[in-house]
DNA sequence: ATGTAGCCTCGGGT
DNA sequence: AACCCGAGGCTAC
């Protein structure tokens, strides 16, 4: 397929997606697995789907030719391609010299119509956490718990568990071992909340009527208000009562996967942002408390509409990369002293993991929760024989 | 480089 | 005076 208008950026905080090969990215998604190659002028995917089985399938089963159709349309959807971008930046800017002035060297992102369930487990894992570290907690949850749908280049691909698999009451254990910390609690309730009372459905009619979850009709979602649409302001406050999230989870979930646009989460970032060029920090809204929280969200809103969370994801981005850029330049000297340690080592995995750590804890002083990720079995087995004498 | 929950204190209002 | 209650601060997870 052909982009909309010029060329774009797949940008995205869906943390599921792998490089599969060299300039191709793939995730399971619907029951298939989803590779995506760009060009200078197309977007190229394509859908393995997991073999049939040997029983006869049922006789409602999609032939090829229709799922062929079925993914074109799934990935229009996920994609979320339908709005005009340019024209909606073109909005922003006249509305915002602030947007104007940023903006325009991060053309084309596009918030993605992320499954609702996921996009709710996954924000819960991102709180006080960052990007690595949730897509090891979101790899783990879909290898442990998800249907296994392929293999690309010997890798499995699992699809996203289903409420009632993150619902068994063994999970919050394990989710603890394999390093989810404390959000391993949140997620266990979380699904056995929506597996056993409320149910997927209460889940997706939270979504925006004029985005629906993929195979539903559209219909028209009502009024912007200035703490946003009615059903979006529901959707925020039913997602609130479950435990591990707050208004910026119960934002993030809603913009990304219920398609209420107008959601805007103020995370540190944002707040910063709202510090520096919108005359936030100062006498009623000076620290980020939930009052400020809404009137950040409300400012935004008013300033660039009913798509206020897609601009503010712009700007968010903006500052993203500036700031990466810095850490790039202040890490590079270390990487080289490491490097010549290395040799002793033949993993080179291994090596890589242990310089994230080290640098991790060079940089912060303390506070780090007792947590250790997905690589502390690497680590052990060669740190163990050290540490077992004081057990 | 990053949120949430729970518990505490403080101050205004009744 | 005793109590309620919400806002804001602090901190464990």
């Amino acid at each position: 397929m052909s982009p909309p208008n010029g060329q774009f950026t797949l940008c995205t905080l869906e943390l599921r997606w792998r490089k599969s090969a060299e300039d191709e990215w793939s995730m399971a998604l619907h029951g298939r697995i989803l590779s995506f190659r760009q060009d200078a002028t197309h977007l190229h995917y394509r859908a393995v789907f997991p073999p049939v089985l040997p029983t006869p399938p049922p006789a409602n089963a999609p032939s090829a030719a229709t799922e062929e159709e079925d993914t074109l349309a799934l990935v229009r959807h996920y994609l979320n391609l339908e709005p005009n971008l340019a024209q909606l930046y073109e909005l922003w800017a006249s509305a915002d010299p602030n947007f104007k002035k940023r903006a325009p060297k991060f053309t084309g992102i596009r918030i993605l119509r992320q499954d609702p369930w996921e996009a709710l487990i996954g924000f819960i894992c991102s709180s006080n956490n960052n990007i690595a570290r949730i897509s090891g907690m979101v790899h783990n949850l879909c290898k442990h718990y998800g249907p296994l749908i392929g293999h690309i280049d010997g890798e499995a691909y699992h699809d996203f568990p289903t409420p009632e698999a993150l619902a068994d009451p063994k999970v919050e254990a394990h989710l603890k071992e394999l390093g989810f910390g404390y959000r391993a609690k949140y997620i266990a309730k979380t699904a056995r909340i929506v597996a056993e009372e409320k149910g997927l459905k209460w889940l997706e009619e939270l979504c925006n009527p004029e985005s629906p979850v993929f195979g539903k009709e559209p219909k028209p979602a009502g009024e912007l208000l200035e703490g946003g649409r009615e059903g979006y302001r529901t959707a925020h406050e039913e997602l609130l009562a479950l435990h591990g999230v707050g208004p910026k989870v119960a934002d993030c979930v809603c913009l990304m996967g219920l398609g209420w646009s107008e959601s805007v989460p103020v995370d540190t970032h944002v707040w910063q942002i709202a510090q520096r060029d919108y005359k936030f920090g100062k006498g009623k809204h000076s620290s980020l408390t939930a009052a400020t929280y809404t009137a950040v969200a409300n400012r935004f809103r008013q300033l660039w509409g009913k798509e206020a969370g897609w601009a503010h994801s712009v700007l968010f981005t903006a500052d993203l990369k500036a700031f990466s850029e810095r850490v790039v330049a202040k890490t590079e000297v270390k990487e080289e002293k490491v490097t010549i340690k290395q040799e002793e080592s033949d993993i080179v995995e291994e090596i890589k993991v242990d310089r994230t750590v080290k640098t991790k804890k060079r940089i912060k002083t303390e506070e780090d929760e007792p947590e250790h990720e997905v690589i502390q079995t690497k680590r052990e087995t060669r740190a163990r024989s050290k540490r077992q004498r004081s057990g």
